[in-house]
DNA sequence: ATAACGCTGTTATTTTTTTCACAATTTAAT
DNA sequence: ATTAAATTGTGAAAAAAATAACAGCGTTAT
């Protein structure tokens, strides 16, 4: 199979997400043209990505939303529930918690940590908080393989090799650093500062 | 002036945020590919980034820091300091509260909105919160051209026409879904459930 | 039956982005 | 002064991504 780019993983995503939102009885197909409307991305782009899936249309009916969304899910999340952990029960961590909360049957937030004892060994949104010494232990026997890092910028490298020590394969950062840990270990960052200044930066220069 | 993609864009800032980091009376200089191993990007590259911001080093120092710093503060935040609406003051809202708080000069969020009566008139983070009954009223005394939706899915895309309606030329989204507003407002979407599929993605297919 | 329609799948083309590679430049050493 | 060393700035090449364009195919209408 032919390797297929992040940018095109991303698309696939934003398309199964909003096929998930437009479950309806009524309508039963959708075409390439429609999605395109719909995202802003052009009808060739969303064909062709659609294509690097092996998932098949029909010319004259578009695409069966049903079985392409049942594609996109075999494609994004493969075939076993991953579980993921959480550290950090800050404001981002329990935003995170909060959004994916029952909206990805095969994702799930199965171990949160924190070094606040008002947080420690309390449940959130069904998810049991930990002390930060345990990390290691749990992710390894719970067998995790996905990260989020919502703790402060300075604790942030620290708790990311512990991550990479215990297995953990992808990672995903809000912590305004870059991490330093060994290749092989996927890193998406989302710095918050970052995303409002690229905003601040195109409504300046949009309205000169 | 050549057009500069939204791709350098982010990397400028990433580059500033992390010379920001950096200040240490010690060190005066700093070379491309000393910038390259902090960010995992090429130093080709990132000549080529400081080269269309119109800013030179010398072949023998590098890059001059802080006048570096100065070159790229100009150019992503301009001369004036922007204000910046945030509405929604759930745990989203309230982390790029936090987040943002002091970080950067030129930037500040001077209102806040929610519908929450516990919220309303209430001061977070040294923030104003505003119900957003007076969104509009708002934005446009205080001229604010930058907004940040943290508001649930149902909500969001109301919110975004009402921000339009105000003048609001760029929007930092956080809920997901894609918002329908008129072109000429730029919008960057930062949807948390998408970023943690991603990662997963990822994360279980580099383990194959 | 046949023709017309409007879509998908895919190849070819164009555009954008990144990397390569090296002349020019500045400083320090001799 | 001259040379050596190491970097920047940048044109050229390569790679990646997006777009265009259209053959071919089911379906429907006639």
């Amino acid at each position: 199979m032919k390797t297929i780019s992040e940018k095109t993983i991303e698309r696939l995503i934003i398309y199964r997400g909003l096929l998930l939102n437009l479950v309806s009885d009524k309508v039963k197909n959708i075409f390439s043209h429609q999605l395109a409307t719909m995202t802003g991305f052009t009808s060739a782009q969303i064909r062709r990505d659609i294509m690097s899936i092996g998932y098949s249309g029909s010319p004259v009916r578009g695409y069966d939303i049903q079985n392409l969304i049942k594609s996109l899910g075999e494609f994004i999340d493969g075939e076993e529930k991953q579980p993921v952990a959480l550290v950090g029960l800050g404001h981002v961590g329990r935003a995170v918690l909060d959004y994916l909360k029952g909206r990805r049957p095969k994702l799930e937030i199965t171990a949160s940590f924190d070094d606040d004892p008002a947080k420690v060994d309390r449940v959130f949104q069904g998810c049991m908080c930990y002390h930060v010494n345990d990390l290691e232990k749990i992710i390894e026997k719970e067998n995790i393989k996905v990260g989020i890092i919502a703790v402060p910028a300075d604790e942030a490298q620290s708790v990311a090799e512990r991550m990479a020590n215990a297995g953990i394969k992808g990672i995903l950062n809000y912590a305004p650093v870059k991490l330093n840990i060994p290749s092989g270990i996927y890193v998406e960052n989302r710095d918050m500062t970052l995303a409002v200044e690229k905003v601040a930066y195109f409504a300046r220069t949009a309205s000169e």
